[in-house]
Parts: structure tokens; sequence; C-alpha cells
DNA sequence: GCGGTCATGTAAACAGTTACATGATTGT
DNA sequence: ACAATCATGTAACTGTTTACATGACCGC
């Protein structure tokens, strides 16, 4: 249950709405760290606040309720944060299409393969040029934030797609027949 | 949907029953690409089948149901492989952790930074070893099929993790109150 | 007043995990 | 005979997505 480390985590660092954390799930988290809509947020909130992980700090102008995490929140994400990473299954798609280019015949192979390498290419240039504006944007030995960590994440990972589709193609033309 | 995918995929490389295939996914698939139970897919199979993608080609000697690909689920697995890949939400829990990083003050930053890039440094090695392991059982020439990929990509995967975590933490160390 | 955004919720459907349940075959 | 593995299923529960639903406030 991660979602509820998540929120913990986002309110820790300002206390906050269900809208607000709506969007900041969407906008800071979604690209590679987790995601959830609204309707997902909001009960999340309430069990949160019956287990006192979080709590009603304030009401805003339209009767919008502000959480904010409790003394037991913090202790709780700390928790979670030194607990051994419970290896959750990976499920990848990307990497999922990549294991069954076998079934495909060779020249499909070669057309999909790099196609694959190409879109995470364009992708790693594009999170490239991102960085760039980031960096840009903010004076030197200044913080820069989530923005800044999640598009370094993404081009890295984006240049390993591109790099293993690569050497995946290179397999197969090798030794056609894989497995 | 994509377990459906994946067990096409699996069929298309060689007919089997459920039983088989739950040990394919759990091996060849759950590192990186997909994982499920057997209680996902029994189901499954039945569904495929009633959809005319997949279908009962043979009957083991334990009364087992030995499924194999048609042509209609040999058309409907290419016609996925080509598909615009489905930007499928991601979840991740060590970038989730990464990114809360900030939620926690320099010291434990510290520890804790050190502790992932470590524990990913030490399975990039493991993987590392099982690559050679690999290398050496299979002659020069030979395809090796599913799982050198996994482990090449897993390697791959460790690497970006261990140097990303180390990358956090230097811009953390530089600018503490990130965002 | 009207459209956009803020703001919160519930319900139904779907996907995935864990637990329960059963029985046949094979090797010792 | 017994244990391990082969083999298939269902049920209950949890987590996630999509759709439905409502109303307040703000700027024009």
């Amino acid at each position: 249950m991660s979602l509820r480390h998540a929120l913990l985590g986002l309110l820790a660092d300002s206390p906050q709405n269900g809208y607000d954390l709506t969007r900041r799930v969407e906008e800071t988290l979604s690209g590679y760290a987790w995601s959830a809509g609204h309707s997902q947020i909001y009960p999340e909130l309430k069990r949160m606040a019956a287990d006192g992980l979080a709590e009603v700090v304030d009401e805003g102008s339209r009767g919008s309720k502000v959480y904010g995490v409790t003394d037991a929140g913090r202790a709780e994400l700390r928790r979670w944060m030194f607990s051994p990473l419970s290896e959750a299954p990976a499920r990848n798609e990307f990497v999922l299409r990549l294991f069954m280019l076998s079934s495909l015949d060779l020249p499909d192979v070669r057309v999909l393969a790099e196609q694959m390498a190409d879109a995470s290419d364009r992708e790693a240039v594009e999170l490239a040029d991102t960085i760039k504006m980031i960096e840009d944007s903010v004076p030197p030995d200044q913080p820069h934030g989530y923005a800044r960590f999640a598009a370094e994440f993404g081009r890295r990972w984006f240049e390993l797609q591109r790099d293993w589709a690569r050497w995946v193609l290179e397999q197969l033309e090798q030794a056609p027949r894989a497995d």
C-alpha cells in the first residue's frame, strides 16, 4: 500500500487538500514513481485520518479540507522509508514487448525494435531539453526539487530503453531463433 | 490488459498448459516484464479460448489442457506489438522513496540514499555474474534467449538505480531544502 | 448569467493477490 | 505408504480505473 506513503510524503512537504494532492501526484509522481486519481485519494485521506496518520488542520475558503501529517504519520513515513523494499511485481509493457519480439518474423523484429529504440531516443532528447530549461530557470547553487529529479530519472530511463532495445535487436540479428 | 498478450507470446513460442505457463511467467517475465499467479492465468486462458485467440490443442497425461495460439491469436499478438505503447501508470517504489527523501533530515538522507545505492550495486554485480555464467554455458554464436535478455536488462536497470540514487544524494547535499 | 476551475464525493467494473480446495501421478 | 510435484480450479479481498454526480467560487 504505497499510495498512503506517497500522500504522507507530499503532506510532509506541506499541508494541502485532496484536490491539490491529486494534481501533485499527477504532476510530480505519475511519470515514474506512482499514480492515482482523486477517486482513490479522497477515501485514502479519510482512512489515514481514521488511522491517526493525517488530520484536517484547516478548512479552505470553499469548504475544502486541508490535511496535514501527524507525528504518528511522520514516524510511519520514516519507518517505511527505511523498511526493506517490498519487491512489488514488476510490470513494464515496453520490456514485455521486447521479450516477445521472437514471436515475430525477422523483418518485423527489425522494424519494431528500431521503432521502439527511436521512440525512446526521442523521449530522452526531449527530457534533456527539459533539464536544460530547468537548469537555466534556477540560479546555480539553488535547489530545484522534484521536477529536476524526475527529468533526470526519465532521461536515464529512456536512454536505457533505447540502448537495451538496440542491444536486443543485435542479439536477434546474430541468432534469429532465440530460445 | 497485457497479461493476455504475455500469455499469447509464450504460447506462440510453444503450446503448453496453464501450469507450465505459470512457471514460465514466474521464471522469465516476473523479474522486469510482467507477473501473474496461476489463479489469474487459468481463468484468462478460458477467456482467451472463448474469444478465439487460443484453443486446447491437446490433453496431457494427467488431464491437463495444452493450449495453443490460433491464427486470430497470432494476429492479435502482432497487432498489439505494433500498437502505440499505452503509457500505463508507472509504479516504482524505489523511485517513490528517492522522491520522498527530502521529507527526512540530512543525516537520514545520507544514510538511506547510500543504503539504496549500495543495494542496487549489489544486485547489479550479482546480475553481471549471472550473465557471465550464461555466456559461459552457451557456445558462442548460439542464441541464449529470454534469460540473457532479462539479466542484461536487470544489470542496466540496477546500475541506473545506483547511479541515480548517488546523483540525487549529491543534489540534496549541495542544496538541502529541495522544493 | 456563464464557463472554467476548485473541490469533494460515490458506484460499478476490472485487475491482481492471497487463501482455500482438490485430486492425479511419479519417485522413493 | 508417503512426499513432492503436477495440475486445475474457486472465493474473498484489495487496489485501481472509469464513470457518474454535485455544488461553490471566480472572472468576464
